[in-house]
DNA sequence: CCAAGAAGCTAATACCATTAGCTTCTACCG
DNA sequence: CGGTAGAAGCTAATGGTATTAGCTTCTTGG
């Protein structure tokens, strides 16, 4: 009898692909055995279990988002680039339907490998705001605004929230040229 | 034996007490049912099953926050209505955190009640911005942008998202002094 | 007052996650 | 080249959850 060869970052590339097919919440230690020939309790040899695989999974698409951002910014400036990060931030979302919900668990502090990809990922908006002239204080209340009104549109979006039939990557752009505006006009 | 005396209605009113104080996702049947000193199954003479349980919790949880959004817009305008309702927006889900996240599903289109208690919640957003002279489609993206900050900065704010030390009451009341300079400068 | 339906129960089934303990492969070292 | 230790896999067992079936008992309306 062969041995499947797996490691922990095997498991967690599968547990990946299997939760962008049928959800996150759907992503479950027996389906990921069967996907990768092997039974239930030997995944326990890489992973410590349902919430340690929910861990690594954050590390993954939080480091995969943190480089298509980091992408869409590169050589942009101002609004430009604020469109480039939104776009590619929804795009990510979209195309990888069962990681993005990963990205929401925090970084535990311990680990620097998650904490980094975390810092790279927020970095890539923050630096979009020097362009406004933002620092400081100013810079982080603004950089919270960005990832909430883009995640918060994400996941609205996601669960079906937008009811209308008004165009949806319209109301996205607008709302993109809503935070422009309001970058511009930032008061403190 | 005396009956529990159980209705629908009770059953998903004890479901909401037990998902603030213990979470969304571990709102389950068999605590429910021991919270209610019943066995399990005869919950299913009440609800369908867990999905039905949080169909049921999502349209009371929408009524509430609908209702105390409406309460919140009456009497005031312009941005002093739109710092009223964020306000009010935050602080349901700050009080029921278990409901909250229950509000996310969308409403069954063959459910009046639910979809009354949607446009409800939408519709005291989307009176604000008459305030700012936004109608038609430029309404429509307007709300779709509050909901979407407003609902992502909680979320990003309940997962424990803002790692900084930067105060995040603070960053709120600036994402809605934002909103409203986006608002005011919103351009079709 | 009694019959029917509603509300509760127990028992059984089917997943899922987790732990324990065993077997077997493989890779490295003497 | 052989043997051994550890890693990788397995089966079995346990406990939690949801769901369905079928039974009993309470309550209420005619």
């Amino acid at each position: 009898m062969p041995r499947a060869g797996l490691t922990p970052a095997a498991v967690v590339r599968e547990a990946a692909v299997l939760a962008d097919e049928v959800g996150y919440d759907r992503l479950t230690l027996a389906a990921l055995a069967g996907r990768l020939g092997v039974a239930l309790p030997s995944l326990y040899k890489h992973v410590k279990g349902v919430d340690d695989l929910h861990r690594k999974l954050a590390v993954l698409a939080t480091a995969e988002i943190a480089t298509e951002l980091t992408a869409a910014a590169a050589g942009r400036a101002g609004d430009d680039a604020l469109r480039a990060v939104a776009t590619a931030y929804r795009g990510y979302a979209r195309r990888h339907p069962g990681r993005y919900p990963a990205i929401q668990r925090a970084p535990d502090p311990a680990d620097p490998e998650h904490v980094a990809a975390a810092e790279r990922a927020v970095g890539a908006i923050y630096a979009i705001l020097r362009g406004y002239d933002l620092t400081g204080d100013a810079a982080v209340d603004a950089t919270r605004m960005f990832r909430a009104a883009v995640h918060g549109f994400i996941t609205l979006e996601a669960a079906g929230g937008f009811g209308l039939p008004r165009d949806v990557d319209r109301s996205f752009d607008q709302m993109v040229a809503a935070l422009d505006t309001a970058f511009r006009g930032w008061r403190s």
